[in-house]
RNA sequence: GCCAGUGUGGUGAAAUUGGUAGACACGCCGGAUUCAAAAUCCGGUUCCUUCACGGGAGUGGCGGUUCAAGUCCGCCCACUGGUACCA
């Protein structure tokens, strides 16, 4: 993933793309075409705060940046291809996802509703979320209050089983990625119903639709619960002021679901009443702060006895609960004065449905409610659509004009892109676009009246969801992609922080299909291969600036080098686990070079020969033996389980086994013999420190520079062994070992663990159950 | 709250398919070298017990499956990421 040029590259940085410089690497000498790009998603909040503090506009501030992280990444021998460079926030960029952008709404796949935010009420402003802390804005201090703006939308919904069913496809995706993507599409089956409305007379309010996953529970509901945002809700509280006070006391939260999720569930009688679609019985209509408006549609119904929600509300309000199920086996335990019951079980107390079990009742009751015109099974979806505006500056414009008589009017192909206004003031009320009368009064393109034209920008996730496309024709002025993203695309292999599971890879997959659907790619989803690597941490927490426990990786370059600081990132720990940063660990990356560099220069460089014809000696046979399980070990290291960290620990095991083996007297065999292990050593550890690799590799006698050599070849025959260490075990617990010859049969090996002199000790007070022998392993003897 | 993950020596970690727990490093201790120090090299280093040989315990906690569990299952605790406007 390509970063945020915050002006400073941070540990983060250096690991994500050391893990790519060295998959890169290793590609390349397995003979591959590589391609590995760089890029800026150089849109978003940090410029804004940083043009306020200092008083610089974001977009030169933004331009520096990236000028001194470019600079960095460079000093960090990173084999870029640097011609393809991307910053999101040049219009020959952006303007790619203008023209997308109107293409989807002439498709209908965007559109225009009321969303909710944060507003600062003294600042006049959008907040994020992160900007709201305890409730209040992060400069004025105000309480926020949640104000409804209309927004542009992008229909993900319409994509939600695609983008379900695919990640079946994404087997080179961690599985904790894909479950977390699984859960957050939320699909799930249900029944979708309506309740009447007892003395409504509004027409559109007469019905109140609910939707459950429940219906078996159907006979248990007691109460009904609304958003407060609910338009029954908001005609309510005309007629009654306890109700607007409590939907004005609903607004002090911030926009956010964990907000919502966490705080004490309340409530309020709108003294309403719901007609029940079997019994007819009225049921109280209750508001709740723990609907979401946002989620199905905004009302549920409630079913204390089986849901641990409802339940709690209904204690909290004293209001009826009602048992419908029973469990189904004895021992399971049902107290509703203790619990909601919520397993699933055989329906009571519900007139001609009693007896059925859950997918019973679900179907008998789904047809109840058909037959009647009063419901009908539905799949839902958790998932949202991806609201795309922000009341922004520093973003791409979003290209449409508001027109009087013609609406919402895309901005023609010819007047693209819609450059956003460089040279300005930034102050804290917010983005100047509003203010800007050239930016803003534009004439219609439809009727040619004067309108106004969109002063939001693009949520900054759409630039991220397409970069990697553009890497591969960035410099096509007449299309968005042509057939060279075709050429490289999917992503092969792609890298960036576990912070990104959900958001940025779902909308890039939600793009990706949209771009696949207007012919631009051919595939169905961007990257096949995803490595999610670790945070860096130091003495145990999250490296941040308000911590203070930041590492900045500068000076260590200068002191060091880049390869000692490349090899500690790739050394402390396995790509996709946390990282904790050690200064004496470095020290031990650099001792470690200064020794390969000392081994290898103390070496007398020959040409390598076949080794078929000499015979060895046992300490040679060995050398040759662990040079060639190590070229095993790495290479799988490397390919299949990205364990760098192991690899490097095998190249240093070899190196000390070299280290001893060439302190005794050499002959030419034995110089033979460590010019394997050496080239072997250096090629392995070749994509992690390339510039101390590159010079050892030409000092061993090469010609051609190290990032064009071939990786190296495991030799077969070397890796024979004639002998096998075997465990032997009395219950389990190792008591001696013994080598044997690896054709061993299991009857001698059986005697020879039973005649064990560490072994009898155990055995001979007791009686002898079992003998269990793993070949090559263990011999495990049963005693009691 | 919900979803996902992590937890192993003084520290970072290794143990890949249920089969020797602690590879490889860091740190520390001892030695060599040095006038001395730094650097370098050699040796030791899970804990308890033992002069030693050996023995016992041990992978966040409790329980289970198995001849055998860091690894599989159940419950619990702590921490981390995400939670739709940070990127």
């Amino acid at each position: 993933m390509f970063p945020y040029p915050s002006g400073h590259l941070h540990m983060g940085h250096v690991r994500n793309y050391s893990i790519g410089d060295t998959m890169a690497r290793f590609q390349r000498m397995l003979g591959k075409n590589v391609l590995q790009p760089m890029g800026w998603d150089a849109f978003g909040l940090p410029a804004e705060n940083a043009a306020i503090q200092n008083k610089v506009a974001p977009a030169k501030w933004t331009y520096g940046n990236i000028n001194y992280m470019r600079e960095q990444l460079q000093r960090l021998g990173y084999a870029y291809d640097w011609s393809r460079e991307i910053a999101t926030c040049h219009p020959d960029y952006y303007r790619w996802e203008q023209w997308f952008f109107t293409r989807l709404f002439e498709k209908g796949l965007v559109y225009k509703k009321e969303a909710e935010v944060n507003w600062d009420p003294v600042d006049q402003t959008v907040l994020a979320n992160e900007q709201v802390i305890d409730g209040r804005g992060w400069r004025s201090g105000a309480l926020v209050e949640r104000r409804k703006i209309p927004q542009w939308f992008i229909k993900i919904t319409d994509f939600a089983q695609e983008l379900l069913d695919d990640l079946e496809k994404l087997d080179g995706w961690p599985e904790k990625v894909r479950t977390m993507q699984s859960n957050w599409i939320g699909r799930s089956e249900g029944v979708e119903l309506d309740f009447e409305v007892a003395n409504e007379n509004d027409a559109s309010l007469q019905t109140l639709s609910v939707y459950t996953t429940r219906p078996d529970t159907l006979l248990g509901v007691t109460y009904l619960a609304l958003a407060a945002q609910h338009p029954l809700a908001l005609k309510a509280a005309e007629s009654n002021p306890a109700l607007v006070k409590f939907i004005e006391q609903q607004n002090n939260i911030k926009v956010a679901e964990a907000e919502m999720a966490t705080m004490e569930k309340a409530g309020i009688d709108t003294g309403l009443k719901a007609l029940h679609p079997i019994t007819q019985q009225q049921l109280p209509i209750y508001l709740a702060n723990f609907v979401l408006m946002s989620y199905g549609s905004g009302a549920v119904m409630a079913v204390p006895a089986h849901d641990q929600r409802d339940w709690e509300f209904a204690k909290k309000y004293g209001l009826a609960i009602a048992q419908v199920i029973k469990p189904e086996s004895e021992d399971e335990i049902c107290d509703l004065e203790q619990q909601a019951f919520v397993s699933k079980g055989i329906l009571i107390n519900s007139g001609e449905f009693d007896g059925l079990n859950f997918n019973q009742a679900f179907e008998a009751i789904a047809k109840y409610l058909g037959e009647r015109g009063k419901g009908s099974k539905k799949v839902n979806f958790r998932l949202r659509d991806w609201g795309v505006s922000r009341q922004r500056y520093w973003g791409s414009p979003i290209p449409i004009i508001n027109c009087e008589a013609c609406g919402a009017v895309p901005v023609p192909d010819a007047d693209l892109p819609v450059r956003l206004p460089e040279d300005i003031d930034l102050d804290e009320s917010g983005s100047p676009l509003g203010k800007l009368a050239e930016f803003y009064k534009v004439n219609c393109p439809k009727c040619g009246a004067a309108a106004t034209r969109e002063t939001d920008t693009f949520d900054t996730f759409m630039e991220s969801s397409w970069y990697y496309a553009r890497y591969a024709c960035r410099d096509q002025t007449n299309a968005m992609l042509d057939e060279r993203a075709d050429y490289w695309l999917p992503v092969d292999q792609y890298i960036g922080g576990i912070e990104h599971a959900i958001l940025h890879l779902l909308y890039a997959r939600f793009f990706h299909k949209l771009m696949r659907n207007e012919g631009l790619v051919n595939s169905d989803e961007p990257f096949t291969h995803l490595l999610t690597q670790g945070m860096v941490l130091k003495d145990g927490s999250k490296m941040s600036k308000s911590k203070g426990n930041t590492v900045d990786p500068l000076p260590l370059i200068e002191k060091y080098g880049a390869d000692t600081v490349r090899m500690f990132t790739m050394f402390a720990s396995p790509p996709d686990q946390s990282l904790e940063w050690s200064d004496s660990g470095v020290e031990g990356s650099f001792r470690f070079l200064k020794r390969l560099w000392k081994i290898v220069s103390s070496h007398e460089p020959l040409a390598l020969g076949d080794f078929s014809g000499l015979s060895l000696s046992a300490e040679q046979t060995q050398l040759r033996r662990k040079t060639h399980q190590t070229i095993q070990k790495v290479s799988d290291d490397y390919a299949r389980r990205h364990t760098f960290n192991t690899a490097i620990a095998a190249t240093m095991e070899l190196l000390n086994a070299v280290s001893r083996f060439a302190d005794s007297e050499q002959g030419e065999t034995d110089k033979l013999i460590i010019q394997e292990a050496l080239e072997a050593s250096i090629l392995m550890l070749a994509p992690i420190v390339p510039h101390f690799s590159h010079v050892l590799w030409q000092y061993l006698g090469h010609a051609e520079a190290v990032i064009d050599a071939p990786w190296p070849q495991v030799d077969e025959s070397a890796l024979k062994e004639s002998t096998a260490l075997i465990v032997l075990q009395v219950n389990g617990k190792v008591r001696a070992k013994i080598e044997v010859a690896k054709d061993i049969d299991k009857a001698t090996l059986e005697r020879l663990a039973q005649e064990h002199e560490s072994i009898k000790k155990f055995t001979e007070n007791g009686t002898v159950r079992k003998i269990i022998i793993v070949p090559g392993r263990l011999v495990n003897i049963v005693v009691s």
